[in-house]
DNA sequence: GTCAACCGTTTGTCCAAGACAAACTATCCG
DNA sequence: CGGATAGTTTGTCTTGGACAAACGGTTGAC
């Protein structure tokens, strides 16, 4: 009666890989990939095949490959591809720990994951369950769902209970209204990605700092105006890497002109590996874990006297 | 240095709006409305005032009206008819602290929004919190988004506070592993609104039930086996309103042809106010609180109650 | 009076090909 | 090594046509 796998509509393939049907279709005309079958209609219907491997030159485009050098490759050559990229892999999460989870995900057992998550936040601390599983972890489930071995909703999941229990970890901490210093995090516009803020907060708080997150896709005139109004001494920004560079380097730039001088700016994420390394009166932090350098030195140099401008 | 208002590109409208840019050309075709201006290169600059009357047309089709019936329609015209759609009031939330919240949440002020919430919650109990704050709360802060007076951060934030303090209060109910009866609660695949699962969970769990959450867009297979594999006594389905009408009857009545008959089927949400037949084998929550008699009808029968109220 | 099936109208999505601006790469120069 | 310039690559926008799905009013049966 129903059909198992009658094709899949362009729209279902832009939802499930992020590419606009305007790119699908331009792709096609430049590039002869993908070249889905038509169905009578004379609409493109597209196999779970060809999703899988727009997936991963999606995710390898996120990280700076363009599309031209590797539309023609296929997809255990894209997956090779991302395994060199993710050479400096530290091994923190243990293995078997690893593929409980993962395997707990996949049975959709939502009980068994957030008990594993709890257990090893006790275990590790904060700190270092955010910096030695929590990041390689995102990672391994980037690519299981990459490779098509994870559903859409299953990422979605696996996010929803790491940012449960970095929540629940997070508000263990006693809120110290004189604490310094003060910490505003957010994104900009277009931005979707804020575990990352959570994860960065989850640094922080644990080293004495008071962080408000205004969460995603704040407009930089609100940041502005947030961070005056908050009297933050240090602005974090967090970009993912799918956000686009000029995009990112033009707001962190009109940013700095109209902040005073005596607010900190750091901008992290994936996607500042991409970045000039020297952008003026900011600080740059490639991975979380150099966020607790940035503030010892800004305790230690950065602190401003008295003057809010 | 800052660019004022320049006008807003069809992309950033589709993202505001939830309208496609193929469905915003062919309204501009048809209906001549919007008519947004054109910039140097030909492209179409929409106003704020397009986007805040786009998206109050869009909250009111999601609710079941005709765009041709209200696109010529003013802005007041419309949030009139939002009003009058809103009538049943219950007024459950003192608009005094509904106000306290809006604004505290205007301030981005996570700190105090959540306090409020979680002292609601301790002052009400949990159903009562679900059924007279959040409930109106939603529709009250919906409205503000219609209206343009919320960013869509600011809709974002609120709804992770929600997610924050439910979580917390219903991982705060022991879970006693033979509670009876179980129940899964998912989505279909396409369906993003995800807070409905949690409120429904934040209902039952306090009598007794034990709740098991996918989170949104599960594949219609994955429910089967989802259920199949948990045992459950009863699957429970959100709709929001913007779903489409045919693939949530198609979908139930797929399901309810796989599933063994001693599984009952509970679809809510707001789009089964729109749902016209009785559906066999299924019994329709149109809101939440009709949520406990089900539960309560379920114990004494096992078997779903007839009327729909 | 209620419900289901029918049919014309409304409505959303898809398609094609062209145009152009933004983003990136390569090269040259200080 | 850093910065400006020229050439490619790449993504998004444009128009206008086509068609299928969803809707709403009417008809017919009980």
């Amino acid at each position: 009666m129903a059909a198992p796998r009658p094709g899949i509509n362009i729209s279902a393939v832009e939802r499930d890989t992020g590419l606009s049907k305007d790119l699908l279709r331009m792709w096609e005309r430049r590039y002869g990939y993908p070249h889905p079958v038509r169905d009578a209609a004379g609409e493109r219907q597209y196999s779970t095949a060809d999703v899988s491997k727009l997936r991963a030159i999606k995710r390898l485009m996120d990280v700076g490959m363009r599309p031209g050098k590797i539309i023609h490759e296929s997809l255990d050559e894209l997956n090779a591809l991302a395994d060199a990229r993710t050479q400096p892999r530290t091994d923190a999460v243990a293995p078997a720990l690893e593929r409980e989870l993962l395997d707990a995900l996949k049975r959709h057992d939502t009980v068994a994951l957030q008990t594993l998550l709890v257990q090893l936040v006790m275990k590790q601390g904060l700190q270092r369950f955010v910096i030695d599983t929590v990041t390689p972890l995102n990672r391994a489930v980037g690519d299981a769902w990459m490779r098509g071995e994870l559903q859409v909703f299953e990422e979605h999941l696996y996010t929803e209970q790491v940012y449960v229990a970095l929540r629940a970890a997070i508000n263990a901490f006693p809120r110290a209204p004189s604490a310094h210093p003060r910490v505003l995090l957010t994104t900009f516009p277009n931005e979707f990605h804020g575990v990352g803020l959570l994860m960065v907060e989850a640094i922080l708080v644990p080293e004495g700092a008071q962080c408000v997150s205004l969460g995603t896709q704040t407009p930089i005139e609100d940041i502005r105006r947030a961070t005056v109004a908050h009297r933050a001494n240090i602005l974090a920004l967090s970009f993912s890497g799918s956000f686009a560079l000029r995009a990112a380097v033009d707001g962190l730039e009109a940013l700095r002109g109209q902040l005073p001088p005596g607010v900190t700016i750091w901008a992290g994420g994936e996607m500042t590996r991409r970045m000039r390394r020297t952008m003026p009166g900011m600080v740059l932090l490639p991975d979380l874990a150099s966020a607790i350098p940035a503030l010892k030195s800004w305790r230690a140099h950065g602190a401003p006297p008295r003057g809010t401008g």
